[in-house]
DNA sequence: ATATATTGATCCATATATAGATCATTTAAT
DNA sequence: ATTAAATGATCTATATATGGATCAATATAT
């Protein structure tokens, strides 16, 4: 009798104060480059494929967006998350890890994505 | 005639070079994490409140998963993207930029979303 | 060695994110 | 002040990511 009528049939998934903060100044950071360039939202998210729509979730920290299109705008706007000269981000800290990695029992690296654009 | 039969009916997305090689060093850092941490996978994906098969995309650097569920795994593992306390990371970048969006505009910015886990 | 646990991969049903349209509001320009 | 452009918000249909199950392969322990 309390039938599916607008009951979430899935208990939705809940986050932690970090993630939620960490998107939060993502999300920031990329509109404010955005605005600091003076591009429309329509610009960036027909450059990145996607749908303004979208572009504004991003902007707000949506924590349910593809992480992907996350980082292509980041990449648009120019927010660097992991720059590759910079040694204080991701690639230096694989950098410290990657040996690690190596010294595994299974951890033969074979990429097989299909790629496009160029930056 | 060429009906839909294993047609895609929509363009799939392309990624960036930039992205893609993001994802996976990522990935390979949550994975290394995990392993040094002697995590199961298992283990991190019921702390995730995610399946066991998403943190296997997600170490893979999959660019389609949900971005929220990427940084619980990231944190949860250790690898702190954005850390509060390293002042070449996003967090520190955000304050350089606040300032300008606080200038803009409608930059009133209201947080809504729920938060539960601690960490 | 055998047994046990972990992982990698695939399939399917379902929940859900996304594109696209629409409209109201706000901003920028004249 | 008027106009045009950009944004914020909401809705629906569709494409798709996710959970869960299963099985093979690999790793770990005894």
């Amino acid at each position: 009798m309390d039938q599916n009528k607008i009951m979430p049939k899935s208990t939705p998934r809940t986050y932690s104060r970090y993630s939620c903060d960490a998107l939060t100044l993502l999300g920031g950071l990329i509109r404010a480059a955005r605005k600091e360039r003076k591009l429309t939202a329509q610009e960036v998210a027909d450059r990145a494929g996607i749908s303004r729509g979208l572009l504004q979730r991003i902007e707000k920290g949506d924590l349910k967006c593809e992480i992907g299109a996350v980082f292509e705008v980041a990449a648009i706007v120019g927010v660097k998350l992991f720059d590759a000269d910079d040694d204080t981000t991701l690639r230096s800290h694989i950098r410290q890890t990657e040996d690690k990695l190596t010294l595994l029992p299974k951890s033969v690296r074979k990429k097989s994505k299909v790629v496009h654009d160029e930056f």
